[in-house]
DNA sequence: TTACGTCGGGACGGGACCGTATCGTCGTAA
DNA sequence: TTACGACGATACGGTCCCGTCCCGACGTAA
């Protein structure tokens, strides 16, 4: 049946909204026994698992995150979660490869420094989110330990920030902006690290007026220079 | 008296090199009712506590880390744990204050260039012992939740990489390498990001030859153009 | 209309740690 | 020589979570 692949794709985002707009309200939940379901998965109870996986995952970590915990957050019953996935690593695994599918749009500005200056903004927007920042690095840290987890996260961010920074540097190549042969695993290096940098270990709060001009600008010299 | 201090300074290294160098031996800690200790914290206990939280920090990370496990890992009572920290907590944050203090040589190399060169061979041979690759992230992670542990991780910081990275700036602009008005903290992501997000993020096993020296110079590169 | 299967709730035994306390052992500093 | 206190070991009650099971309530699809 196509119901749970079309979650994938439909769910998610939503799950991505109800996370960053309704992060700080405790949300009563007074549902004393709510409309109980029929011979169906309901989806409102898994999207709102996965919801309470995001604030879950965002709250204490992976590592301490419990399915108890998630199921309380989410206002279910354990069993709804059992139902649907088998344990916390298959659970973060779906949401994980199914943030990895939100395509990104490819700048094309005309000119390297152009095109770094716009995936610098949306990259930068997006880590601005406490929830994200918070996640990222937890999951980059469990990674290190649970190859299932660093593979999808691989996964993610080679269809997300990896490849928009491919396909920039590719244009770059063809408009003879940079020589062909520059080592592309270095130069990705130089795009994404510095950001990163900043906004994940650094945790700077706000970026200064005029800061990811300035970083287009000195990542697209140090890239020519290569 | 100075023995709690001297231990700051004299244990920790030698955590670090047991860490490294034991972390494959299991060690068969045959000790069956070892010789008791006396009136006074025995340093031996200490330091192998210590290693124990090395060890079982990068294992589980810092959230799975548990006081039992490392009594267990290092072979003696929780009772000696409990007797010199008051919790896990304050037992990381000793440790992570103690790396701190190693300072690092500042290179001085004549160019900019070079000095990023020999920063970078520095630190990315820190970074390849999979102890530190594995203990970096999670510390980071957990300091997103975790006041005391972000502070204790930023004073490293400074004290390290950072404060290394600076002094290479200030040289450079002495020698008229860089224009004095550079935003000190985007040249220093622009130092430091690439380099982890590589070894730490991508977690790539080995870095082609000629990395570093790329590296450097397009790093440098980028820096002239701020 | 009816059988099916999900719903939240709750209980189950089991496991891991928590932080504390109390042993007898034993080496050192007074 | 002696008193002190760290040592490993063990046990304690308590908390949290695991994964499974059963329950009565409920709504939908056959």
């Amino acid at each position: 049946m196509a119901a749970s692949e079309r979650n994938r794709f439909v769910v998610t985002p939503l799950c991505l909204a109800r996370m960053t707009t309704n992060a700080d309200e405790p949300q009563p939940r007074p549902r004393r026994r709510a409309p109980a379901g029929a011979a169906v998965l309901r989806e409102d109870v898994t999207e709102a698992i996965r919801a309470a996986v995001f604030e879950e995952l965002a709250a204490v970590g992976y590592a301490r995150m419990s399915i108890e915990g998630i199921a309380r957050r989410a206002g279910v019953g354990k069993t709804a979660v059992y139902r649907r996935w088998r344990s916390k690593l298959h659970l973060v695994l779906d949401i994980v490869s199914a943030l990895a599918v939100q395509g990104l749009p490819a700048p094309d500005t005309g000119s390297l420094e152009g095109d770094l200056r716009l995936l610098y903004e949306v990259t930068s927007r997006a880590l601005r989110h406490p929830v994200a920042s918070q996640i990222i690095p937890d999951l980059q840290a469990e990674a290190a330990r649970n190859p299932d987890i660093a593979e999808a996260m691989q996964k993610a961010l080679r269809e997300g920030q990896d490849g928009v920074a491919s396909r920039i540097l590719a244009a770059a190549a063809e408009r003879g902006e940079l020589s062909a042969a520059v080592d592309t695993d270095l130069a990705l290096d130089l795009i994404s690290g510095p950001l990163y940098w900043r906004s994940v270990v650094i945790r700077s709060p706000k970026l200064p007026k005029g800061y990811l001009g300035a970083l287009a600008r000195a990542t697209a010299e140090g890239l020519k220079a290569l």
